[in-house]
DNA sequence: ATGCTCATGTAATGAGTTACATGATTCA
DNA sequence: TGAATCATGTAACTCATTACATGAGCAT
């Protein structure tokens, strides 16, 4: 059976950069990767636990006596860290809460759904934005450039912006499609 | 707080449209809308058992003395399912694992992530050809073109293609990016 | 002194998956 | 007669979310 929490993944991810708390963990997470990933407190903290119990992580030096439980990885976290990475991908199960209101489409009146579409269309529009403003910065950011994982962060930026740019011209596909369908 | 269960509406949707049994719905589930939503055995039952014990769905006359349950929506099942369809779209909080493990390629040999980013084009190729192929035979279909859902079952897989074109796009760039930065 | 952010955690709950159990029917 | 499919369900488990509780430190 495959393993499945991939919770302990995203966190072992986060100190390998930099030894964090979980505060920290919780911080990053919605400030640089929330575009594609999200934690929550609730589950960082026992994930935490159970991580350092199983010797992937460490409480580091600096954090005793200090109120901050500042963890690192361990030898053996980065061995697990970067056997999950070697892992071949395997698609999730798809569940998009949209789409399958959206197939439902013809039990509410036409005017309802192509609201909703125009709202999903605003949604992508404004992700758009904010994905090129950071691009933008990325690009021009000299430092990033260098840091051996460039490449890696622009791929799920420019992810987003492919991706939201293919499901605005699908919205208004869509709504045009509608509306003309009697 | 928002209601978060959303098999009950993929299955009051689904008898909606035809009164059925719990192997019905998975066997619609499988063939129909498998590329935008899941259902499993495991669930279906206690949310079918619930569903009749809130009254949202009833067995049917047909089944009675037979072995198969077949189920009906009731008024009122019908009138929570519209409910739920008239609600505004509330994004879901994203988690993508291939982004995940991406992101964190610079931990392992370039080789492997291309590689993976290789066998992710696949999945997309073999995807969207699917979805072409599914595509043309609704169009040719001059009876679904009749039907009042027509546009509503168009629309995933429209969506289902153009996002496969966006994925295989960034793919191929992605793949060009990782090679390119030394 | 009031409110905000920092910081760590626990408990309850819910959603969904997987594995297991059972028996009927159909078809080769 | 044996395998595959039809058909319904339960139990155990895991993952994740939400709500709750607590307290420190800092600014106004």
């Amino acid at each position: 059976m495959a393993i499945k929490n991939k919770t302990r993944y995203a966190i072992l991810g986060v100190i390998s950069m930099k030894p964090c708390s979980g505060y920290d963990i919780k911080k990053f997470c919605d400030k640089t990767i929330s575009h594609f990933w999200n934690e929550n407190f609730g589950h960082i903290y026992p994930v935490l636990s159970q991580l350092e119990k199983e010797g992937l992580i460490n409480l580091s030096d600096s954090s005793e006596g200090c109120k901050r439980k500042i963890y690192e990885i361990t030898d053996k976290g980065r061995k697990e860290f970067c056997e999950w990475l070697m892992q071949p991908f395997e698609p999730q199960p798809p569940r998009s809460e949209l789409l399958l209101k959206l197939s439902f489409g013809n039990y509410i009146p036409k005017e309802n759904v192509i609201e909703m579409m125009k709202e999903v269309k605003k949604i992508h529009e404004s992700k758009l934005k904010e994905y090129k403003q950071m691009e933008e910065s990325f690009l021009n950011d000299e430092n990033a450039k260098k840091h051996p994982q460039y490449a890696y962060w622009l791929a799920p930026l420019r992810y987003g912006i492919v991706a939201s740019e293919a499901a605005l011209k699908w919205c208004e596909e869509t709504i045009e499609n509608i509306i003309r369908h009697e």
